[in-house]
DNA sequence: CCGCGTCTGTCAGCTTGCTGTCAGCTTCGT
DNA sequence: ACGAAGCTGACAGCAAGCTGACAGACGCGG
């Protein structure tokens, strides 16, 4: 399952990569109107996310673009300002479900995987590296097939690793992104949760590259 | 399961309500054309029921639009004038049933049970997970087969937990779906609904994930 | 209109187990 | 060899979740 978040604040845009991926999509980004509107008329989405408050070309204007050009992938769109004019400008551009911001991760997930089933596809929910996989739909562990029971800051921080699975992760991200950069743990905290992890895991699943961060082994 | 009444008489619109609530639905519901139709087209319903007779966008039109978008949700139609053509035009229109008024409440919900057993997929109208089985039907709830009466809010909160059977749901969705993110309610509230459901259904039946959710237990 | 029972949200106090901190240790790079 | 980065076991604080009691809300029958 492949999928297009088209967001520019930043933030917004890490975490809706992040749920997206933990909902098994391979997610592309971009902030930009135009490298949006060219991604969704070149390339081939199972799902597209957009936010319509974009700098440069508008986000309505790139869905019309789109859907003018026969592109028929689900979009969903996201917006801050929830209007109902605004609402109804979306839906008649061609959107095909709406979300006002701020909204919860869990929600636009739920309403991506919803889209994606009517239109015909199946997100796979098994994602996996190595020794490792993570069925993110029952939220389950696994080690070479054996699950593992983990609590839930153990399987954010396994996802997180997932995601970013092609390269180490260095451990001030971890925190971040664990905890937020608001309240300031120490940075021991996070070397705990690896411990107690991979006691229960055993070896050969959670690397570590002195300097760059953690990553998850692979073959 | 989630309704939309769409009803602009505010004394059936009630009733309608009262008799959709009691039959184990979460209903919202309105009198106005443009807001059924906005509501219907981005929200997710396991039904809706729709009064012809609306003042401003006629109920017609408003099917005919959801139907226009891909909406697929059943859809039940009531009208006071039951004329052989319109009733024709209603089922053209995309209406998956048909119920000329006036009519009695049970016929409706009878009806209503109906669609959306044929609609939702889980064509048995009875569901099993473990011990517990439902009878979507009767509203009816066994544990070993064994039956055992629970409210109508126990129910739903139930019959929520087998629809998502396959993950553990975190409560704030559970929070969501009983009550609606409208009114907020304390978290604990779930826990009390949960805790007397614990005692009459015996161990083995809903478990905790901590910090996940809650799931009913399979072998 | 009144009493009765049922349902359900709130509260307070409790249990459980997760998780941050600490102290001391090991490993690695230079 | 030295310092910094990372590891680990122990432990205490704390938050998620549980439960029994209670009372307001609601429906029902008289």
């Amino acid at each position: 399952m492949r999928a297009l978040a088209v967001e520019d604040d930043p933030r917004i845009a890490a975490d809706l990569e992040a749920a997206l991926n933990a909902a098994g999509f391979r997610v592309e980004s971009t902030g930009d109107g135009e490298d949006a509107w060219f991604l969704g008329d070149t390339e081939d989405y199972d799902l597209v996310v957009l936010d319509l408050g974009l700098p440069g070309l508008d986000g309505l204007a790139v869905l019309k673009r789109w859907r003018a050009n026969g592109r028929a992938m689900p979009v969903l769109v996201l917006t801050a300002r929830g209007t109902w004019q605004e609402r109804v400008e979306g839906i008649e551009a061609g959107a095909d479900d709406y979300l006002p911001k701020p909204f919860r991760m869990e929600e636009l997930v739920a309403r991506a995987r919803a889209l994606v089933r009517r239109a015909g596809g199946h997100a796979a929910a098994l994602q996996e590296a190595g020794l490792l996989s993570l069925d993110t739909n029952r939220m389950g562990v696994a080690v070479r097939g054996v699950p593992i029971k983990v609590t839930a800051l153990e399987y954010r921080l396994l996802a997180y690793l997932m995601q970013y699975r092609d390269r180490p992760v260095p451990p001030t991200e971890l925190l971040e992104h664990l905890y937020g950069d608001d309240d300031a743990r120490e940075a021991n905290a996070l070397e705990a949760v690896i411990a107690r992890l991979r006691r229960k895991l055993g070896p050969g699943v959670i690397g570590t590259r002195r300097g760059f961060g953690y990553f998850l082994e692979q073959p």
